[in-house]
DNA sequence: TAGTATTATGTAAGCGCTTTCATTTATAGC
DNA sequence: GCTATAAATGAAAGCGCTTACATAATACTA
């Protein structure tokens, strides 16, 4: 691989100004700037960008820690994240945080010691008091898909709330008035604030929550079915489940298939995420739309706005989400 | 941050001293390494792993390309590359190629410009040449899902005319004669061979595969719906179809269903990667299971065998993909 | 116990860039 | 034509490490 030194040497110039048409970060007369190009071209040079980094304390990298590279929702929002940045010349490092408190502080440190100029984490085993420990370092972070009030700019989150809202706000339209929940585990936020949208939307229609219809699982489509399994063997009337995820919407139309019930004629389902499978199962999940990818893309326009100077760029901290009708969900039948 | 200045004047040794306790790779009596532990961790050292990587000229870090960060294929092959990559203490740098030569090129060369220990492509667009010569070069590739003979120890492939074959061969068991193919483009490798596969089981059990049975997709979900219309307005008779991958079997599923036509009993599917949808779509698809987390894992250790020196390690460069049985494909009907 | 082989540590020269500061060259003002 | 100012370039000191190579300390041999 050429180096600088040798693109000076063939262009007759020093090395600070080949480093200057490189970076074009100040004034190099014209017909200097193209004997550079020329020799760079003539060498096929390509800067190393280790030693960039190391000589500029910047790396125009950005850090991306998920838990996981697998499943579709990291995979959206890799890619959104990716896009972004790319387009903008800067380049991800990725790593896994196996939602483990050791692995994701592990996977932070790594990031850190890549020199990377921002991070954008997908946490979940890491305390806040952690977070904003290293919010107030001098590494800048975002946080995705997490509410911190003391980080509030620093994070990208959707409006759980509100989804739990739709999904249910939806059936009640549709004419259902007994209704099951399925949630996610409690201890997670998200999972506790769409069952809030739940709550919300049932008292406003002047229902009350059946306790015995609420089942906890834990997002996974096994739990799904364990889930329905119980919901069905109280014996208790429901037209309509609400889940808290797609996944375990899928688990539960598939006990609710085998216990001869038609969806959604017998019971409406609808899920939340609205991930690929989403359109793959039978009948259509009717859901909410999670736009992690967009989310993915947020984040990385924060990083391009706040570290890279981009001032135009327009932010938003909070995603709203949006109902997505398919057929998993219909009006009650009649009688 | 710390640097390993700062340690050594703590522990009252040279730099190079530290140097060799954190590399582990010179003696270092056990006194002097117990100094400079301790002051590493009263300083809460952490390597700079850009300066390590511009002073020694390795990264500890693998490169990978991949087409897209999202969807179930790449997912399961970056998780796989990724465990066994930090279970051995390296680390992954990831870029994107999206399909497109230039892209993947690009992002080729990002990858060498940040001193990647190894390459882990899986390319689509770049040409076999391309490959080769950058083959010769001194950065060590290992290529996933493509082969390449002259390449062939660097290949980690899959055996897809077996694929096809046991997609085939289980239809032919279970009686049926009237077959349908619904290939991949034809001018990729794999779909090639898949349909190869499918061509020699057909011959061995003494059929003639009827051209007229035969469309081309693109792998898509959508051209599966296409390609299923129009083998449906043929009106040829065939009681199953093979699909080149799952995605065009869920499409194809799912315009079989809107012809009325009830999946396995009136037609038998089969698909091939064993993707998650599989599970999730109805009926469940009977497809052929492509390792692609393991293949994954594997090429991880290519690197870690050639590259790391972890000599103890067995490679395999072909793999074999097996039948994983569901409920989209059955005997055939009596009579 | 001198002489040699080992082992432990230090010195210093890079790795390929960026960036400050100094210097040279061009442009303008009078 | 001569200074004052701006623009273009170069020289050189790092960035935080690794790694020959040199040196000092210790252990072994006869």
């Amino acid at each position: 691989m050429a180096t600088i030194y040798q693109v000076s040497e063939l262009a007759g110039v020093s090395l600070a100004t080949v480093s200057r048409v490189m970076n074009n970060n100040a004034r190099v007369s014209e017909a200097t700037r193209n004997k550079v190009l020329a020799a760079m071209e003539q060498l096929g040079y390509r800067p190393n960008s280790i030693a960039q980094s190391l000589a500029s304390n910047r790396s125009n990298s950005v850090g991306i820690l998920v838990s996981e590279l697998h499943g579709p929702f990291y995979g959206e929002m890799l890619s959104g994240i990716e896009n972004e940045c790319r387009a903008a010349g800067k380049h991800v490092i990725i790593a896994a945080g196996h939602s483990e408190e050791a692995s994701e502080k592990d996977g932070i440190e790594f990031l850190i010691s890549r020199s990377c100029d921002a991070l954008i984490l997908h946490v979940e085993a890491v305390s806040d008091d952690y977070l904003i420990k290293l919010a107030s370092g001098n590494m800048p972070i975002v946080l995705i898909n997490r509410f911190i009030p003391r980080l509030a700019n620093n994070c990208i989150s959707l409006d759980n709330e509100l989804g739990g809202y739709l999904a249910t706000k939806q059936l009640l339209q549709q004419g259902h008035k007994q209704l099951a929940y399925m949630a996610g585990p409690m201890w997670k936020s998200d999972a506790k604030e769409r069952y809030n949208g739940h709550l919300r939307a049932m008292t406003e229609h002047g229902l009350s929550f059946n306790p015995a219809l609420l089942a906890e699982g834990d997002f996974q489509d096994s739990s799904g079915s364990a889930c329905m399994q119980q919901l069905l063997a109280k014996g208790l009337p429901f037209t309509a489940l609400v889940c808290a995820n797609d996944e375990m919407a899928a688990g539960a139309m598939e006990v609710a298939r085998t216990h001869g019930l038609n969806v959604p004629y017998d019971l409406s389902i609808v899920g939340f995420d609205n991930l690929i499978l989403a359109r793959y199962i039978y009948p259509k999940l009717t859901t909410i739309d999670y736009p992690i990818g967009e989310m993915g893309r947020m984040a990385a326009r924060w990083v391009l706005k706040n570290i890279y100077q981009q001032q135009a760029l327009q932010l938003k901290n909070v995603f709203e989400p949006v109902l997505v009708c398919r057929d998993s969900a219909s009006a009650i039948a009649a009688g």
